[in-house]
DNA sequence: TTGCAATAATAAGCCATGTTATTATATGCG
DNA sequence: CGCATATAATAACATGGCTTATTATTGCAA
C-alpha cells in the first residue's frame, strides 16, 4: 500500500475545502457559507433543518453558520407561519448580488480540480466516491441499530 | 450535473473522518490523534514539524493535537539534543499497547469503505484522487507566487 | 564574525464540526 | 381529548483546522 486510500480521500477533501475557502473569501464568505448560499438559491424558502440535510451538517452546526451569516447580512431568519418551531431562511439584497460571481467561482473550481481528467474519468470518480459514501453510511446505520 | 463532484469529494472525506473517529474512540483516541500515532510508529523520533508535514496539517494544528495527546499520556515531547528549537515526539508505554488494536481498526475501515470495489477500481480511485490533489496543489502554488 | 533570513514551536483568535442536553411545538394514537 | 413521541432550534462544551504574529534558535553569507 503506497498511499493509504483513506488518508488520500480525507486529505483531498480537506484540500478542496481549503482551496474553495480561499477563493470565496474574495466575496467575504467561507466555504460552507458559500455552499449554504447556493443551496438557498436552488431551494428557496425552507427551514433550517432542510438546509442542514442538504449541505450534510448537523442542525446545530447549521444554526451557528446561520448565526454568523445573519450577523453579516447574508441571510434572514423568518418565522414559519405554519410551524412556530421553525425558521425559514431568506436571501437578502446583499447576498443576491453575489450569487452570480459565486457561481462563476464554483464552476471554475470544479473545472480546475478536474483538469486533465476525461469526462469518463470524472464520472468514474463520482461513481466511486458515491460507492464509498454508501458503504460508510451503511456501516454507520448498522452500528446505530446495534447500539439502540 | 446531478451531484456536484466537489461536494461529493468534500462530503465523503468528512464522512470517512467521522466514521474513523467513531471507531477509534473505543481506544480513547480521536481520528487525527490515531493518525499521528500511526505516523509515530512508522517514522519514530522526529520533530513536530516533520509530523505536521506527514499528516498534512499546519504546525500550530499539530502543536495542539500534541498538547492533548501529551496530557492524556499518549506521547512525550523530548528536547532535541541537536536543535534547541525542536521537540522530538516519543511513544509511551500506554500508546505502544494500542498500536496493534489500532492497526486492526485502520485496516478494517479501509476494507469497509472499499467494499464492493475491485482492486482495479480502488487503484483508479487512488489515482484520480491524487490527480485532483495535484491539480489543487498546483493551483495554490501559482496563486501564492502571484501574490508574493 | 556579525548580522539577517529561515526554521521550530507556540499564542491568540476565528470558523467549522460534532455529542449531549434543553426548550418549545407538532403530531399521532388510544 | 390527552398524552407520548417526534421534530425544530439552540446552548454548552470539546476538538480540529486555519491565519497571523511572536520568540528562540540556527545557519548562511557578506
Amino acid at each position: 500500500m503506497e498511499t493509504n486510500i483513506g488518508y488520500l480521500l480525507s486529505d483531498s477533501g480537506r484540500l478542496l475545502r481549503k482551496t474553495f475557502d480561499e477563493r470565496v473569501r474574495s466575496l467575504g464568505l467561507t466555504a460552507v457559507q458559500a455552499r449554504l448560499l447556493m443551496s438557498l438559491v436552488k431551494f428557496p424558502d425552507n427551514n433550517q433543518a432542510f438546509y442542514a440535510e442538504r449541505i450534510e451538517v448537523e442542525p446545530i452546526t447549521l444554526t451557528r453558520i446561520v448565526d454568523r451569516m445573519e450577523e453579516a447580512g447574508w441571510v434572514e431568519r423568518v418565522f414559519d407561519p405554519n410551524d412556530r418551531r421553525a425558521r425559514l431562511l431568506h436571501l437578502t439584497d446583499k447576498s443576491r448580488e453575489i450569487v452570480e460571481p459565486l457561481r462563476v467561482i464554483v464552476n471554475a473550481l470544479v473545472e480546475d480540480m478536474a483538469e486533465g481528467l476525461t469526462a469518463q474519468e470524472q464520472d468514474m470518480l463520482a461513481r466511486l466516491l458515491e460507492k464509498v459514501s454508501a458503504n460508510l453510511t451503511a456501516e454507520r446505520e448498522i452500528r446505530n441499530v446495534a447500539n439502540g
